[in-house]
DNA sequence: AATTTAAGATTACACGCGTAATCAATTAAT
DNA sequence: ATTAATTGATTACGCGTGTAATCTTAAATT
């Protein structure tokens, strides 16, 4: 598994919202959230590319770039090692400590009815 | 929030087995498992008492340590800051990507199922 | 009493990460 | 044609982390 640090992921998520893009882009992207120097959001391009999470193509002096894992795939990988390391691998306990300390509204339990209704769907 | 490191966390998650715990029987527990140096222990529970997660009385020569934290409080700020990350602070999603990709058992459906019925039962 | 052992304290060291600054080269502007 | 600006490449640097080795001191053994 490709293993990024929170600040290069922040920074392909970037990327994820509409690809290709260029660095200048993705800096506009973050400029909102994030106190970031524009040479500090080129380096995490440059070691998301050295890790192969990103592609890029040269388009005149700028880059394109493109991530080359959806984020779908990358966020699943991790949440199933998180949920490895803190809960033995069972999901049940991490929604079950959300719910104990009231963390859950109804909404969250209304999506969460829907995703066992269509897993139960699917079975058939 | 107390930050801990992967290898930290190991450490504590084998105190919490049973308290107070001496250095040898934590490294007693962790020998099944993992490859590490009786010395890589010691300066992990170190690390530990240094961050605030473990406290420890002399017993002798040996320390007994205790966790400062739970481990269920624990757990859960992490899974709230990983749920925020990833997920923008919703848990469905996490669930969903878990079932979309066939990573959920009628266990953990049913275990699902059962920690919503509490939460229901418990809003009235 | 002298010596060995063992526990925790201190020190070590390379690598990743956050956070840029500087360098080199190419394009844009004058 | 020069010069200025901008892009990516390279270099920097302190801190945390994984992974111990060495030091110090007190207890256990002989």
């Amino acid at each position: 598994m490709i293993e990024l640090s929170k600040a290069e992921f922040e920074v392909l998520d970037a990327v994820w919202i509409n690809y290709p893009a260029t660095a200048s882009e993705v800096i506009a992207r973050l400029s909102d959230d994030k106190e970031w120097h524009e040479k500090t959001i080129k380096t995490l391009l440059s070691r998301l590319v050295k890790k192969g999470a990103l592609s890029f193509e040269k388009q005149g002096r700028q880059y394109n770039y493109t991530p080359c894992i959806a984020r779908e795939e990358y966020t699943l990988k991790e949440s199933q090692s998180f949920i490895e390391r803190f809960f033995n691998g069972h999901i049940a306990p991490l929604v079950s400590g959300f719910a104990k300390s009231e963390q859950l509204s109804q909404h969250d339990i209304d999506e969460l009815k829907k995703v066992i209704d269509d897993w139960e769907k699917q079975q058939k």
